[in-house]
DNA sequence: CTGAAAGCGCTAACAG
DNA sequence: CTGTTAGCGCTTTCAG
């Protein structure tokens, strides 16, 4: 179809090594030479072709990351900073979303190992492992993001849930709280779940406070909208003074919810509320949202640096497994500064 | 590196052709013999690889939609909407994000040429006329979304901004509103021209009504704040009582701003709000904010349909130029229940 | 420093 | 119905 170093090379009179030299070592080649073959280059309009660059090579020059939710802030800051890191070395940002699913995730997973990526960064749904495994006995290396993997031999970065839990479920005690609800799901996710450990320890060694759960089937605005009436009939009969959610989104919808409808909550009054992500949006909320921060780019960047370091690694060598310690955000929901 | 369709055919027993029509023409093989090289394969763990494939045939089955802000909700459901038509017809979406920078949309632009992609979705960031005329003489296909191209020969998939300004100006005149202020920029993007050009048909309407603009460099949450501290002191001495955002992450930002300090201000009593995309997250601010509504999902399948159409038009064939009507969604911040 | 030639993995004729 | 073969466009030895 289009040019080929073929007509490139013919163009300007040398041979098709050459021109493949001037492009990729153009050290080894008279000066003279160079200019003539970028002279055709640019006179023909020659354009590399991927595809067969990439066949020689064995591998593309791409990174996949696959997030849970494209429509959350959070993974597309993790993928920003993943994006500018993979630049730095000549690598190209593959985004893809799993919506949770699994099935999805398989999906992509597939296409990426079709694709001979570089390596994939990956947010689990649930047990990817066999998925990951098998991914990487293909030679693909993977990085699991924005969860641990302690028991396993893949490398990972992530943020220290159980901390960021404990410390969101701390400062509502601290504030007198003492009847908890935790909002979010699935509970098969890793991050949900050790959120929810997190604030079930800091709630533990208080006598007196309790803490319930509120399952929501994703962490989406919508969920947290819907899980909102429940809070809401919970808070009625005094059995909630405090809402801990699983991300923003869902803290958001939450909030949605109870300041909708012919009788408002009072926020933090009747319910103090604390998210977690710290997405910009937290802080353009109805009432400012309280919310555990995640270093982002940080970790999309991380991520990037630990998967270049996967070539020269072992197959059974141990991997890193990088662990960012998460801050609170206070801010109004939370009835901190009163 | 990794199995290829020769060990395939060995194991099988078969020849490598046999083992490509198994894999893409099975109608023409033996029911037998398929099951045979299925085995194989399953055995081997075979894995095709795209780019012997893609060199093969061409041209890659991926669909590359760039969009301004990843960020921003909006695009991302563009993006939702435009994967899910794609899937449709085997195709793949590819993810790229220019941040308003024409310099990283060029970047893309050529990545994709390189990688011979089946067709470019566009949201155009300036003028990216003549980007776009070389990709579609090297054979790539492009449709512009999210901005009309009357005047070329592209096809495009669009909302009528100008109606969508007009709406909006015309909806905070009918609050009696007379001092607008529209907030948005740069003002060499040409949604932002055409939502600004509606809001002064409007205004120029109506005696006594005026609008001043109050530009921005980029359409996002953080450059709203900036504005808005600049709408307040508009507000302060009596030359602004209502503000149309050019999207909603300026009318978020705006009015985090505006309700900000030691001073807040009364939203919609002081100023009234309408921003523009309907965003999940417009309806979740402080106070819920009216918005031009866009569809977003439908504009990215459309943009999906009009690309696949274009493999059979001819070069000089007219395109279609799809433009959708927006709604208001009228919330709290423009005070029309009042 | 430059040219010739092999081959990456796959598909599409074309024979048989 | 199945086998053989010729490239797709590129990089990379290996000679010269």
């Amino acid at each position: 179809m289009g040019v080929s170093v073929k007509e490139v090379a013919q163009r300007a009179g040398v041979s098709v090594g050459t021109v493949s030299n001037v492009l990729n070592r153009p050290g080894s080649v008279r000066a003279e030479t160079i200019e003539r073959v970028q002279a055709a280059i640019a006179d023909l309009g020659y354009v590399p072709n991927d595809a067969a660059r990439q066949l020689r090579a064995g591998q593309s020059t791409q990174i996949a990351l696959v997030v849970l939710d494209m429509g959350n802030p959070f993974f597309t800051d993790v993928a920003r900073g993943a994006e500018e890191q993979a630049a730095l070395s000549g690598h190209t940002l593959l985004l893809a979303n799993s919506d949770e699913s699994p099935d999805r995730e398989a999906l992509h997973l597939d296409q990426f190992e079709r694709q001979r990526v570089a390596g994939v960064l990956l947010v689990p749904t649930a047990d990817a492992a066999e998925r990951v495994d098998r991914l990487r006995e293909r030679g693909i290396p993977v990085v699991l993001v924005d969860r641990g993997a302690s028991d396993r031999s893949v490398a990972s970065v992530a943020v220290d849930d159980v901390a960021g839990g404990r410390m969101a479920a701390q400062h509502l005690l601290d504030q007198g709280r003492r009847t908890l609800v935790f909002v979010g799901g699935p509970a098969m996710l890793d991050q949900v779940r050790d959120r929810l450990l997190g604030a079930q320890d800091a709630v533990g060694s208080v006598p007196g406070a309790s803490l319930e759960v509120v399952p929501t089937s994703g962490l989406t605005l919508d969920e947290g909208v819907a899980a909102g009436e429940r809070v809401r009939a919970l808070v009625d009969v005094g059995e909630c003074d405090a809402v801990f959610t699983g991300n923003d989104l869902l803290a958001i919808g939450v909030q949605q919810a109870l300041l909708s409808g012919p009788q408002p909550m009072k926020i933090p009054d009747d319910v103090a509320m604390v998210g977690y992500d710290d997405i910009s949006f937290a802080a353009a909320a109805v009432v400012p949202i309280t919310s555990v921060r995640q270093p982002r780019a940080d970790m999309g960047s991380t991520a990037v640096e630990l998967l270049l370091k996967e070539r020269d690694l072992a197959p059974d060598a141990p991997r890193e497994h990088v662990v960012f310690q998460p801050e609170l955000a206070v801010r109004r929901s939370s009835g901190a500064s009163a």
